[in-house]
DNA sequence: GCAAGGTC
């Protein structure tokens, strides 16, 4: 029970390790925290006491899963055949919360009722304050009393955590209002697309991929493009050691083989410098005395400050050390039991492999290494490139586990307009031929370089492609597109679609940006922006013998609509086998190729594929 | 039956 003159405090994370974490880190210093089920079988709710600005608090944390609320047409708008797809940039939308996410409102409800105060802890980005107003919609309509703060943190580390709970903000109604845009027009155009599309090719051809009774859906949609911003990253210690991770790690760090290694960790082990080096354990025994064991090294000269540092509360570097989840039950994991400076008939790697000892043992009570990941564009003569890495902001644990670095080059900050001189310039000749198929990482890579969709989402979409028949993936994860997917983006090619498309994109995004700075209102965008969107899909279904054509070059007529070339469709014979249905494409990326049934076009870049949508 | 984003 909270005492008298506390208050309850509701926090709510993004998600359910988000709110675990920045539990254990506010609740360390006090009594501990407890932790019990909520309605949601996978947001647990954990309980603590905290002061905020001198006032004792009874705190509740716990999380939601993204988004709580999805964005819907009104039910008389939902089914395809209820009206014109042209009247879904006008039909009424609302959020909701969909059944799979009613437990977790639930939670919120029952606790919300009982607090007075509501701390929002999700991402510091836009899509993370719109949900933080759902969750704020939800709480206030049990609780109009709430007292509303939002938290803001850029990485699960002490000092930012325990900083941001004593630095509360208000949410910014902007940036979730900049999402509401994002999501409305995201709806409308998708699903005014996709019921177009959809019902004019599905029964016009003969679509030879679909399976019995399969109910196919052409669908469209655009992708986000995101901020640009710097991701947090962590870089987690490793487990305890136990004999096999000895051998592996002497292995990669020193070259000993395995057996060099037990024999010189067995004479260490015989002089008392180290525990008993055959072990499966990688998990340290509540029991133990860590903090003993770290103590002993504060005099080393190589490792002592840092073994002081760990044990400082103000530095916040200890972490309880992970478990690897192995126990032979007979002996802990491998770790020093006696401080030494080099004792005298040591070997060289006698040396080595005590220091691997302690400093493995540091490293696993420490906290992980801190990063944020950034993305750099360079501009030289005109021509853009992309350097990517990585920016450390706290190296913990990597302080002294000095066998081990962060993958990746480490890139230094640069500044906009920054210029600098390149160390290298090259040109490589080339001649044009067709680039290879793309494979599943190569696609990620060119996606993220494009800045489609976010990481979050990527494979998501790459899988909707591969659901809705618009490639396919051979057994060394190549992928080529299929004949629908050539179809529709000849189609829309045709159709002159490239040339406003992506400018109507990028107007958007401008617009998206005015709205969370405050420049724009939400329904002046949205007016302006879905006027210009339904003129597109107006024009595009106009163009309707353009899709039609470039299907007719793929498919059988089903005979159940006209014919291409009464709707005036061009049927070109093949250069190569006469064959009538030759076709001369222009590809999205401008390049012209040849191809007909029996010479199957080789697929150019399937991003280029994606930005066509 | 449709979009996007978030996350399990």
């Amino acid at each position: 029970m909270s005492g008298r003159g506390r208050i309850r405090v509701l926090n709510v994370a993004e998600k359910p390790s988000v709110a675990k974490s920045v539990a254990e880190i506010l609740s360390r210093s006090g009594g501990g925290m407890r932790s019990r089920q909520g309605r949601s079988r996978f947001n647990r709710i954990f309980e603590f006491e905290y002061c905020i600005g001198g006032q004792p608090c009874h705190m509740l944390m716990t999380s939601v899963t993204g988004h709580l609320m999805e964005l819907e047409f009104d039910d008389r708008f939902r089914k395809w055949h209820s009206c014109d797809p042209a009247d879904l940039y006008h039909a009424p939308v609302r959020k909701h919360v969909p059944q799979d996410k009613l437990d977790i409102k639930r939670t919120l409800e029952e606790e919300a009722r009982m607090c007075q105060w509501l701390v929002l802890w999700l991402d510091c980005d836009r899509e993370g304050e719109n949900i933080a107003f759902e969750v704020v919609e939800v709480c206030m309509a049990v609780n109009g009393h709430l007292n509303i703060w939002r938290a803001r943190f850029s990485a699960l580390i002490d000092r930012e955590i325990h900083g941001s709970v004593q630095n509360l903000v208000r949410p910014n109604r902007l940036f979730a209002d900049a999402v509401d845009a994002r999501q409305e027009i995201d709806l409308r155009i998708g699903a005014s697309f996709t019921r177009f599309q959809t019902m004019l090719l599905r029964d016009a051809f003969v679509l030879d991929f679909v399976r019995d009774n399969e109910n196919v859906v052409l669908s469209y949609g655009p992708c986000q493009v995101v901020d640009v911003k710097n991701k947090e990253k962590l870089k987690y210690p490793p487990y305890p050691l136990s004999t096999l991770e000895l051998q592996k790690r002497a292995s990669r760090y020193f070259r000993m083989s395995s057996e060099h290694t037990m024999k010189v960790a067995e004479e260490l082990y015989q002089a008392g410098f180290i525990s008993y080096p055959r072990t499966e354990t990688d998990g340290f025994s509540v029991n133990t005395d860590l903090q003993a064991i770290v103590r002993e090294h504060f005099t080393h000269p190589a490792w002592g400050s840092y073994a002081q540092r760990l044990l400082d509360p103000d530095e916040r570097l200890w972490r309880n050390p992970s478990n690897g989840g192995h126990d032979d039950k007979a002996h802990p994991p491998i770790h020093p039991t006696k401080l030494s400076t080099g004792e005298a008939g040591w070997t060289e790697d006698h040396k080595r492999l005590y220091e691997f000892v302690v400093r493995h043992f540091l490293a696993c009570v420490s906290q992980p290494a801190v990063g944020a990941g950034t993305t750099v564009e360079i501009d030289i003569a005109g021509e853009k490139f992309f350097a990517s890495g990585l920016v450390i902001i706290a190296k913990n644990y990597l302080d002294v586990y000095r066998f081990e670095s962060w993958d990746g080059a480490v890139i230094p900050t640069y500044a906009l307009e920054q210029q600098f001189l390149p160390t290298t310039l090259t040109l490589d000749s080339g001649v044009t031929r067709p680039p290879p198929l793309l494979s599943e990482s190569d696609l990620l890579s060119c996606m993220d370089k494009a800045g489609i969709g976010t990481d979050a989402t990527m494979h998501d979409h790459i899988k909707k492609l591969l659901d809705r028949h618009y490639a396919t993936k051979d057994a060394n994860t190549r992928f080529s597109p299929t004949k629908l997917g050539e179809a529709l983006v000849m189609g829309y090619d045709d159709m002159g679609y490239e040339l406003w498309k992506p400018y109507l994109r990028a107007m958007m995004e401008c617009d998206m940006k005015e709205v969370s700075v405050g420049s724009k209102s939400k329904s002046e965008v949205l007016d302006s922006c879905l006027q210009q969107m339904k003129a597109c899909f107006m024009d595009a279904r106009q163009k309707k013998v353009k899709l039609l054509e470039a299907m007719e070059l793929f498919f059988e007529r089903s005979g159940r609509t006209g014919d291409a070339q009464s709707l005036g469709a061009t049927v070109r014979p093949c250069s190569i086998c006469n064959e009538s249905n030759m076709l001369l494409k222009r590809r999205p990326n401008g390049e012209f190729m040849v191809g007909c049934q029996r010479f199957p076009l080789v697929s150019s870049t399937l991003c280029v594929f994606f930005n066509a949508y």
